[in-house]
RNA sequence: GCGCUCGUAGCUCAGGGGAUAGAGCACUGGUUUCCGGAGCCAGGAGUCGGAGGUUCGAAUCCUCCCGAGCGCACCA
């Protein structure tokens, strides 16, 4: 099945086309004037701009068509050659009925047999992860659920930052705290402990007095360096101790996302496509992509007609080392060989690295390594704080991502001790709530704004259960299940029903959804989705606060509405589902 | 210098060729013997950064300008 105005657009298409006109002018959309119709169509404008004929006769041809078609309530014309189209309330229904039917309610398997992989988080061994962190993650994820219910085999690769310079900083820090570690011992040939001798905490605490070491002190640097080689040459000792790295990084970072519903397929890290950059290196000269420059490796990347200068991608730099130019390379080479059904490759990242990726795909497809691949990259914009400046803490350092957290934790923690709960909910479940909640008010704050653009972080309005916000929308939710409960009906099969002048705004509001979820997904835009839920909620909230269900008389109508209330309700589920975002049974 | 993004109500943002530019917050007023009032209903509030142009029609497309942010090979 397909969406309403889908069904309506091969309607009039088709009346277009039996007046010699094509039938995409047919096109249906929601009407920006609700006041005058549910739906409209401009194409008779279009129409007669293409034949130099009046529009309202255009028009008037199309409608004349229409008009003895029961499927519409109403056909007009109105100004210069609107179609206004209101469909029949027996029309809605059987529409609805469908929707009910589908367990997709009418979204399309646009991506059955294909595989995606989204490369989101960018998350890094020994760095403690900020605020801008939720961008990536909640975007990436969304995207990724988004993907997975079109049908696609949707994996997500945190491609940790676990390599490069970084690395080496941190082992030569650790190396002039603790010299006696047997890490640190070239002649040491025994078993390295499994566990670390160290805690994430200190690990993270070494990381930005290493890096800024470095910058102060040009010998301290050539230490990290030097570290680095070792550790890239596969110095026993080196290997060992970063691997602790790693395992206390990918245990801290599971710590933080977890709560938030957030999880990777691919747990892979810019060192693993090590090895294969010899081997790719090889390919690439054999290709006579890669060329010499000022004594690196590099591939040149620019194309004729570009309106601005694209530097090559860096492959090898005159040291001889690798860079995330390479391993991005690399990356999508060992993607590509993993995933015979690969067809999608996106990365979801600070917009700033758009040309890091423009050099990379372009790199990419001059070595011929995602031919008929798509790949996109989504840039984000800054967390902002209420003064409009990059967020930061009262102390003027960034925010850690745990202390944002715990920070929206204790704000929902506050409005749910405001609000009137049930009696009889208990600690565990209070805690189960205050999760949900806080869940809820980061992602939709997050997802509810365009990713390009950069956003103000107001932890006060985006917990607030007022306004466009997940709170909001989950409130909502639990006063459906509330209503249904109560009920104490069966709503979930085909359920006849009986559209009135009191729920008609809210149905045709639940015809919607195929659209906007096609809309989000060709975008990658998660706000679509979050728009279509709080419009959701909105109009339910109105509906319920306009008419009383329950004590509805006319049995046909209270039934009809009850399963209107329950397909609102499925509705509202998925599209928070899809933007990673659970209801809580009650709140 | 070249390029990218942004500029819409007091604030935060939708709208990206079509009708009277929409939401939320804030503000004002109304609303509860009844399904959860964290609600609902109503109201005021805008030279769509500026100037030209294309078009029957421009917030939307084109050009220029102004303002803000960002990026331009050996950090990732």
């Amino acid at each position: 099945m397909t969406s309403l105005t889908q069904k309506l657009s091969v309607i009039v298409g088709e009346a277009f086309e039996a007046q010699d006109l094509p039938r995409e002018l047919g096109a249906v959309r929601v009407s920006d004037r609700p006041d005058l119709c549910q739906f409209q169509c401009n194409g008779a404008m279009g129409a007669a701009k293409q034949a130099k004929k009046n529009p309202r006769e255009v028009a008037q041809g199309i409608v004349d068509v229409l008009a003895a078609d029961d499927r519409f309530g109403s056909v007009e014309i109105a100004g210069p050659g609107f179609i206004n189209l209101k469909v029949s309330d027996s029309y809605l229904q059987a529409h609805l009925s469908d929707v009910q039917d589908n367990i997709r309610m009418g979204i399309a398997m646009s991506g059955g047999g294909q595989t995606a992989v989204l490369d989101y988080g960018g998350m890094n061994v020994a760095k403690a992860m900020h605020v801008g962190h939720l961008r990536s993650l909640a975007i990436g994820d969304c995207l990724k659920r988004m993907m997975r219910f079109a049908g696609y085999e949707a994996l997500g690769d945190i491609h940790l930052g676990d390599w490069g310079l970084q690395m080496g900083q941190i082992i030569s820090e650790f190396a002039i705290r603790y010299p006696q570690w047997p890490y640190f011992d070239a002649n040491f040939e025994g078993e390295y402990s499994a566990d670390a001798p160290f805690e994430y905490s200190e690990l993270e605490e070494v990381y930005p007095l290493a890096s800024q070491a470095c910058k102060d002190d040009e010998a301290r640097l050539e230490l990290a360096r030097v570290a680095t080689a070792e550790l890239q040459n596969g110095r026993r000792g080196y290997v060992a101790l970063w691997r602790h790295f790693i395992a206390l990084s990918i245990a801290d970072i599971r710590r933080n996302i977890e709560p938030l519903g957030i999880d990777f397929e691919i747990w892979k890290g810019e060192s693993d496509v090590n090895d294969l950059i010899p081997e790719i290196s090889d390919d690439l000269k054999s290709k006579g992509v890669l060329e010499e420059s000022n004594g690196a490796q590099v591939i040149a990347v620019e194309r004729e007609g570009d309106n601005k200068d694209v530097p090559p991608l860096m492959f090898f730099k005159s040291n001889g080392a690798a860079t995330y130019g390479t391993t991005d390379l690399a990356t999508i080479y060992d993607r590509v060989k993993t995933y015979p059904a690969l067809t999608h490759l996106v990365y979801e990242t600070d917009i700033r690295q758009n040309l890091h990726f423009e050099q990379v795909f372009r790199a990419a497809e001059r070595a011929g390594y995602a031919d008929d691949i798509t790949l996109k990259h989504i840039g984000h914009g800054t967390i902002n704080g209420t003064d409009g400046k990059p967020f930061k803490t009262r102390e003027g350092k960034a925010m850690t991502f745990r202390d944002m957290v715990v920070a929206c934790r204790e704000k929902a923690d506050a409005r749910l001790a405001e609000a009137n709960l049930d009696d009889d909910i208990d600690q565990d479940e209070l805690d189960d709530i205050a999760a949900k909640v806080t869940c809820a008010a980061l992602k939709f704050a997050e997802l509810s704004n365009q990713a390009h653009m950069d956003y103000v972080f107001d932890l006060d309005r985006m917990t607030s259960f007022e306004g466009k916000t997940g709170p909001y929308v989950l409130y909502q939710a639990v006063r459906i299940q509330s209503l249904l409960k109560k009920a104490g009906v069966d709503t979930d099969g085909r359920i006849d029903l009986n559209i009135t002048d009191a729920d008609r705004s809210l149905a045709l509001l639940l015809t919607e959804l195929p659209d906007h979820f096609d809309m989000a997904l060709k975008h990658y835009s998660p706000y679509v989705l979050c728009d279509y839920a709080y419009k959701i909620a909105q109009e339910f909230s109105s509906f319920y606060g306009n008419c009383h269900i329950l004590s509805e008389e006319d049995e046909a109508i209270r039934t009809s509405r009850l399963a209107l209330c329950a397909l609102t309700h499925r509705q509202l589920v998925l599209v928070l589902e899809l933007l990673g975002i659970e209801v809580p049974a009650r709140m």
